[in-house]
DNA sequence: ACCTGAACACCGTTCAAGT
DNA sequence: ACCTGAACACCGTTCAAGT
């Protein structure tokens, strides 16, 4: 879907996708558009042509983190290759704290990666469904030794991250009250004692 | 603070916050002010003066509900009398599942809620205050018990409870997503196996 | 096919002028 | 002491006119 397209297109939608990275990580996810549009040096018309919605542009600002999580997602799956016990809970919980200290860290993920009501059929965004299906076998993996849930999903993983990610943001030190509150989320407030 | 208020500033404050409450409930946190005055019949300018920032607002219009929630944890706290096993931590997460519901139900509820970076000495917001402080003997009876960890503070559950209901704001059913997510926050994602 | 520029309706902030 | 009205700078959306 991007091909065929004419130069000076193509020229505006790298223009405005580097733009859009500097202001987002200045300003968060409500950075102003117009202020993108007048740096990068064409209309806000011409935005709105390449991202219709702010959330499309989010997601393109956040492509790279995203895929630089599923390539670490892949990465730790693979590595568990001694298969000692506990190495699949172990795995999960690493790459799942590395999630959260990125959406925490990276202004716009969070927002990327919430949930979109959009119609889409499968319910969820192409953003998160990429970042769902990478985390699958670490979950996997670390169901099967009993280390989680059998009904947990990687979206309630996302889902908590995000959550995390946003009701910290106004905290002094976010990265360290979003770790705590993961720890404390892995743990579980009050588990059941068997 | 509010003695010696001439009649005409009361009247304004009154209806300014019953709009502010229809506004925001139908609205959300990002509710229009300049809607608020219009349909209250007064200047934006005297909403400023009542309300000096949307978050005081937001904290006005939530009051009754933290009332109600603190309220709720006093008697959940008082009823507990027959002090049979697990009773401390049955109250503290029928509490914690009011919380959040509420959070998830009542638009505004969670953004008045969230940490304020204003300078308070105390490093919280002081309608956050009265929640923490109400919920302090809940969470030391479920201490009690053992059945949660020793450090963990009132604020680490409201902090969750707020991300809960910030991430599942535009799910289609954010009530049951919630609650699903509680479930697993409380039991813990992956909790160590002792 | 793609872009620009302008018009539109909206927002929150600020302040001088009123009573 | 409290309010109003207006001015300001800003926002996102839309569309007709350009190349």
């Amino acid at each position: 879907m991007v091909e065929r397209q004419r130069a000076d297109a193509r020229r505006n939608y790298e223009r405005i996708l580097a733009v859009a990275e500097e202001e987002v990580a200045a300003k968060g996810a409500d950075a102003s558009l117009e202020q993108i549009a007048r740096v990068a040096g064409v209309g806000s018309a011409t935005v709105r042509r390449h991202f219709p919605t702010r959330r499309a542009l989010l997601e393109a600002v956040s492509q790279q983190r995203i895929e630089a999580l599923c390539a670490r997602a892949r990465e730790l799956a693979d590595r568990k290759s001694n298969n000692r016990a506990g190495e699949g809970r172990k795995a999960l919980l690493e790459w799942l704290g590395e999630v959260v200290a990125y959406c925490v860290t990276a202004r716009g993920l969070a927002a990327a990666l919430s949930y979109d009501e959009g119609h889409d059929p499968l319910g969820g965004n192409s953003c998160a469904a990429a970042l769902i299906e990478a985390g699958e076998p670490l979950l996997r993996s670390a169901a099967r030794e009993g280390a989680v849930a059998p009904r947990t999903t990687v979206e309630d993983l996302i889902t908590l991250a995000v959550g995390l990610a946003l009701a910290t943001e106004h905290h002094p030190e976010p990265t360290a009250r979003a770790e705590a509150l993961l720890a404390l989320t892995v743990a579980g407030i009050s588990p059941e004692r068997g």
